[in-house]
RNA sequence: GCGCUGGUAGUGUAGUGGUUAUCACUGGAGCUUGCCAAGCUCCAAACCCGGGUUCAAUUCCCGGUCAGCGCACCA
């Protein structure tokens, strides 16, 4: 069976079976865009109810939910109005079209921003033609990758975009969530739906238009990390840094030891993330951390590794980052909010500190500088102006003010010190559901001989995250065994579990489907249960039967689930 | 976005300018069947969308769309 052949064979299955489709297949459908299905459904939401076990219980984040669609200031402020955007030019003979920073960076000319005249400019001036046909190239334009829509009645009043991640929705609501958590370092989850218009989405599941995403935002103090990692210090993960060729396994200390990973917050969560992908059932040689290239990271990352999982058809696919912030986020919405974002961080001990401090003499100021005092006496208060000569320099705007000596006087004074204000640095791991739902699907596909000569197909999801948890059989449709079975089913829904009744064809073909699904466990109701109230409890990795009381059924399976948890 | 190739039941396919579009698997009803896709009977289910040419288009032409591949893109 070639890569090709096996992917094929899943999404195939995957369709059939009800894990996911394709979105809008009534009228034709859009690239980019997949529905989960039944099964699908099951399985994301225990991927996701896995993540926040990790997350929100373990780690005690706190966790958000805010709107996908933002004011355009958010993403003014995050950079991605400004840098989520690719300059296209195209062709006017052959209609190719051309990254424009790429033609340019190809001759060695670096250029930033989103200046279409100065990108037109460069273009004409250095006579660049189209790379294929050597035709002339037309107008730049701009293609900005996030999804715009406008808010209310009035077109042209609030402009708003579909967020491309859901980081945002947490920095903007830092002060509050920061008072909620009370100390550095904390950290702020959210699972949501994120938005991007890719260009030319292909692979499938893998790169869509409209995605899942599970982020934390993790809050620290640059100075002081108060972060233990005894937790994972000898957990070992396969790492694949920037500056080597090769994959190294290592443990966390060693690798945090070793500068190997510079950001102890990163390499926690490095090992937090591995924990969380062999947890659901992705195998551990199957996942990697690779550092991104200096070139390669976003425009708000100083380091980002990414979590990677061997695909048989795409190869290694990057399925979340792990990516060291800094305080980028934090001070652009502090710029663009004009609101500090701080954390106040207070000393053991209030320090003592001597300050000259300038007192405005405002008898003098006021008339003087008449409306402009007001203004002059806050940039006072904020520390701002220079004493040059004996006089007091202002800036307000472009212009200078400038205020005599005598105006205003030096006091000498004795100020005490409570704390510091703080810019909190971020790490943030961000995971694509839908990546590790593709990736676990393929990683348990499996095909069988059985004795017969015929093939199996087998999802070996562990047991608690298979989406049907048992399904219910009567050997034989006969009315007395579909009745003991239909009371079977009542029982198991009792324990919380989703059950799966058939009585249609034959027990092996029956066993077959459940194969294709992945459920792990099938009971079977036969004649001899009538008299001794026991059942067949057929396992299906083993395929193995066992004869089980119906009194202890339910939590006969409750075990099996439970000890699914920590097999490997 | 560009180029090439393709699109027929849920899936995989055959075929056609003209009556009721082939087959298999799957699915459903029943018979049979005492634990791993058995057998029999019956049933349901499809020509990607729009326009053109034509008396007549699923078939030919054009456009769109979706898929695969190549280029480009993937912060």
């Amino acid at each position: 069976m070639t890569e090709k052949e096996k992917n094929d064979k899943i999404i195939n299955l995957a369709v059939r079976k009800g894990f996911f489709w394709k979105s809008f297949e009534l009228y034709g459908g859009s690239s980019g865009f997949w529905d989960y299905g039944p099964l699908g459904s099951i399985i994301k939401k225990k991927i996701l109810d896995e993540w926040m076990r990790f997350y929100r219980i373990k780690e005690g984040f706190l966790e958000v939910d805010t709107p996908t669609i933002n004011l355009d200031k958010v993403f003014v402020a995050s950079g991605h109005i400004e840098n989520f955007v690719d300059i296209i030019v195209k062709c006017d003979n052959c209609k190719e079209e051309y990254r424009a920073d790429h033609l340019l960076n190809d001759l060695g000319i670096d250029i930033e921003g989103t200046d279409l005249n100065k990108y037109e400019e460069l273009i004409e001036r250095n006579n660049i033609r189209c790379p294929v046909c050597g035709g002339k190239l037309g107008r730049c334009q701009r293609f900005n990758l996030m999804f715009e829509t406008s808010i209310g009645v009035d077109r042209n009043n609030r402009s708003g975009y579909l967020r491309p991640e859901t980081a945002q929705g947490i920095f903007i609501n830092f002060l509050r969530l920061s008072r909620l958590a009370r100390t550095l370092p904390f950290g702020v989850v959210q699972i949501g739906k994120a938005y991007r218009n890719e260009i030319s989405p292909r692979q499938g599941i893998i790169r869509l238009r409209e995605f899942t995403i599970a982020e934390a935002e993790i809050f620290i103090d640059p100075n002081e990390d108060g972060l233990s990692i005894d937790k994972v210090a000898d957990y070992v993960v396969n790492l694949f840094p920037r500056d080597y060729n090769r994959e190294i396994r290592i443990t966390i200390k060693e690798a945090i030891d070793n500068k190997i990973i510079r950001n102890k917050f990163v390499a926690y969560n490095i090992a937090i993330a591995n924990m969380f992908l062999t947890r659901i059932g992705i195998p551990n040689e199957k996942i990697r951390f690779r550092q991104h290239k200096k070139d390669e990271m976003a425009h708000y990352a100083s380091d980002c590794w990414d979590a990677e999982i061997k695909t048989d058809k795409y190869g290694w696919i990057e399925v979340a980052g792990i990516a060291d912030r800094g305080d980028y986020d934090l001070r652009s919405h502090s710029i663009e909010s004009d609101q500090e974002l701080y954390i106040f961080k207070p000393f053991d001990k209030p320090i003592k500190v001597k300050k000259n401090v300038i007192k405005p003499n405002m008898d003098i100021i006021g008339p003087m500088f008449k409306d402009k005092s007001p203004l002059i006496l806050e940039k006072l208060k904020k520390g701002e102006g220079i004493i040059k000569d004996g006089d007091l320099h202002l800036k307000i705007g472009d212009e200078d003010i400038i205020i005599k000596n005598g105006a205003y006087s030096i006091e000498e004074t004795d100020e005490e010190v409570h704390g510091e204000k703080i810019v909190p640095h971020v790490v943030e791991p961000s995971y694509g559901i839908d990546r590790i739902l593709y990736s676990l699907l393929e990683s348990s596909y499996r095909e069988e001989p059985l004795e017969n000569g015929e093939m199996r197909v087998v999802l070996g999801f562990k047991a608690f995250m298979s989406p049907i948890d048992v399904a219910v059989f009567p050997l034989l449709p006969k009315k007395e065994l579909i009745e003991k079975s239909k009371e079977v089913t009542e029982l198991l829904k009792s324990y919380n579990l989703y059950v799966f009744y058939d009585d249609n064809g034959s027990i092996g073909r029956r066993y077959r489907r459940q194969d294709e699904a992945g459920t792990p466990f099938c009971v079977t109701i036969d004649f001899d249960t009538l008299d001794d109230d026991k059942v067949t409890v057929r396992d299906r990795d083993t395929m193995k039967q066992e004869r089980i009381k119906i009194s202890d059924l339910g939590e006969f399976l409750e075990d099996l689930i439970e000890q699914s948890k920590s097999t490997p």
